[in-house]
RNA sequence: GAGCCGCUAGCUCAGCAGGUAGAGCACCUGACUUUUAAUCAGGUGGUCGUGGGUUCGACUCCCGCGCGGCUCACCA
């Protein structure tokens, strides 16, 4: 099959033509000559001659002996061709009917008429091959739908499957929004390492890399957040940053090794009027994006209309979770029923704050449906986070959950450096007894040292926000190149 | 990493109590100058993911491996 259109590329060879030229010009996108004309009936053609020169892949053909039709696309709209033998050179014709295929890219020259089923379409007065495509295209109707084909040959999914373009899109706009709103707050964009020597922010584990002139030991960022708030001591007092991290761990519908966050911080500030600003810009996306609050996802509806509903973590537990307040008010009594519940990876020896925490994830997170902020994180589950107050157990920190997962996590920065220290020692402990690279981050320190004002920062994940925004089932479906084993 | 499921023509899918593979689209030939999954007639095309085993005989049954999907775990 392949062989018939290396044939049809060789035979245009031999004729002089080249399959692969580049010498036409493209007066005008497909959208262009759509808008400008699609408002035009039978009569305005009949009596207006409209010169048409456009190019596109051609993706149907349907062909009669002397005519034809066929539809081209560009990177911004389809329109319909009608191509027939009396009254364009016999050669175009010839070229046509013998030489193309649907999945070559062509420019045509023409003018537009309406067929007799109203349709727009341009009336072929010559064409140009400008690419011979060596392979066909997926079928027509049923398109490319082998999960795995699609995203190992996502140039295939995305000529055959016209939704995925749309992610795609959207992907890009909610990129964007954040951009805008976050500008027009003042925020500065800035870049921070993806290569670093000691990977802090987070707690997942990391890749590793080489440099080889300065023979140094290098991991992939794990998050940014210690180099933004680095920025913030520095007097850069509104920063963000839209990048990709890197996570050494399992991959599922919701994990790819590589994905993209949104992190900012703010001077002179604090968790409950960060909170706002995130309801204010997480609802206007949605309204920008979707045109509604109202979005639907898999099989439940989202309502991003704000307010949006506030709960501490452990009222969350009693009110959505359905314990009662003296079953979870010590340690051992929640470690009885995380037991119960064979939860994996529970100690002993965790605090009341940890296991608060786990429980919370097991029951409470799966039914936070509408956008939820859940607030006053215990310490332990906080390295980073600003003690409250008013009750040192719990931390100025708040998460945003929709559809029943983490879509974003914001507080206010831990800005003592004594305190800081002591908990990066623990953190360090941890890490290397579960044997991570651990190492203490003293400039951070330092920095810290040198004095952070007060300072309110959130993280969101991208990709998560633009599965919710495109009712996509698994990241994968919102990143362009997933990460694959490579085939053999 | 574990469990379950999948892998057949370029694409979408059938098939099998184990007897040597089929349809539609695409492609080729012919007919057809306004089609909308165009239509009609004929045709080409497959180491049935891979390596073993059982069997006279394996796409089909059994085991290993590869890749993918879903669920779970680590994580966001």
């Amino acid at each position: 099959m392949e062989n018939n259109r290396l044939d049809k590329l060789n035979k245009l060879k031999e004729k002089g033509i080249n399959p692969f030229s580049n010498d036409f010009e493209k007066k005008e996108n497909i959208k262009n000559i759509i808008e400008k004309f699609g408002g035009k009936d039978k009569d305005f053609f009949e009596n207006n001659r409209v010169e048409a020169e456009t190019a596109g892949r051609i993706i149907i053909i349907r062909s009669f002996g002397k005519a034809a039709f066929f539809r081209i696309r560009d990177g911004f709209g389809e329109i319909q061709c009608y191509i027939q033998k009396d009254g364009i050179p016999e050669q175009d014709f010839e070229l046509f009917k013998e030489y193309m295929d649907a999945g070559d890219i062509c420019g045509v020259k023409g003018h537009l008429f309406r067929t007799k089923t109203d349709e727009l379409t341009i009336k072929v007065e010559s064409i140009h091959i400008l690419t011979k495509s060596l392979l066909s295209l997926p079928e027509k109707w049923h398109g490319l739908k082998d999960i795995e084909a699609r995203f190992r040959k996502r140039y295939v999914d995305l000529i055959a499957n016209q939704e995925v373009r749309e992610i795609f899109k959207k992907r890009a706009e909610t990129i964007r929004f954040f951009r805008s709103f976050l500008d027009a707050n003042d925020f500065l964009e800035v870049e921070t390492p993806m290569m670093q020597a000691n990977p802090g922010g987070a707690t997942a584990r990391p890749f590793k890399t080489h440099h080889n002139a300065l023979n140094l030991e290098l991991y992939m960022r794990i998050a940014p957040e210690l180099y933004l708030k680095r920025l913030v001591v520095g007097g850069f007092d509104r920063v963000y940053e839209i990048g990709r991290n890197f996570r050494n761990e399992g991959i599922s519908v919701r994990h790819n090794p590589e994905f993209t966050m949104l992190e900012f911080y703010t001077a002179y500030s604090e968790n409950t009027s960060l909170m706002e600003f995130v309801e204010k810009m997480m609802s206007e996306l949605a309204l920008k994006i979707c045109g509604n609050y109202e979005i639907e996802y898999g099989t439940e509806k989202l309502n991003f209309k704000p307010p949006f509903k506030k709960i501490k973590l452990k009222d969350s537990l009693i009110e959505i979770g359905g314990f009662k307040t003296e079953e979870i008010d010590d340690a051992e009594k929640v470690f009885d029923i995380l037991t119960k519940r064979n939860t994996p990876g529970i100690s002993k020896t965790d605090s009341l704050g940890e296991l608060l925490t786990i429980l919370f994830d097991e029951t409470v997170e799966p039914k936070l449906i509408n956008p939820t902020f859940i607030t006053d994180y215990p310490v332990e589950s906080s390295p980073l986070a600003r003690r409250n107050d008013k009750d040192v157990s719990v931390t100025e920190r708040f998460e945003l959950f929709i559809a029943g997962r983490e879509i974003g996590n914001g507080f206010s920065e831990l800005n003592d450096p004594l305190d800081q220290e002591e908990r990066f020692k623990m953190q360090v402990e941890t890490k290397i007894k579960e044997g991570l690279p651990a190492e203490m981050d003293d400039d951070y320190i330092e920095a810290l040292k040198q004095g952070l004002p007060p300072t309110a920062g959130c993280g969101i994940g991208i990709d998560r926000v633009v599965m919710l925004l495109t009712n996509s089932h698994s990241i994968r479906d919102v990143i362009l190149f997933p990460l694959l084993k490579p085939v053999k």
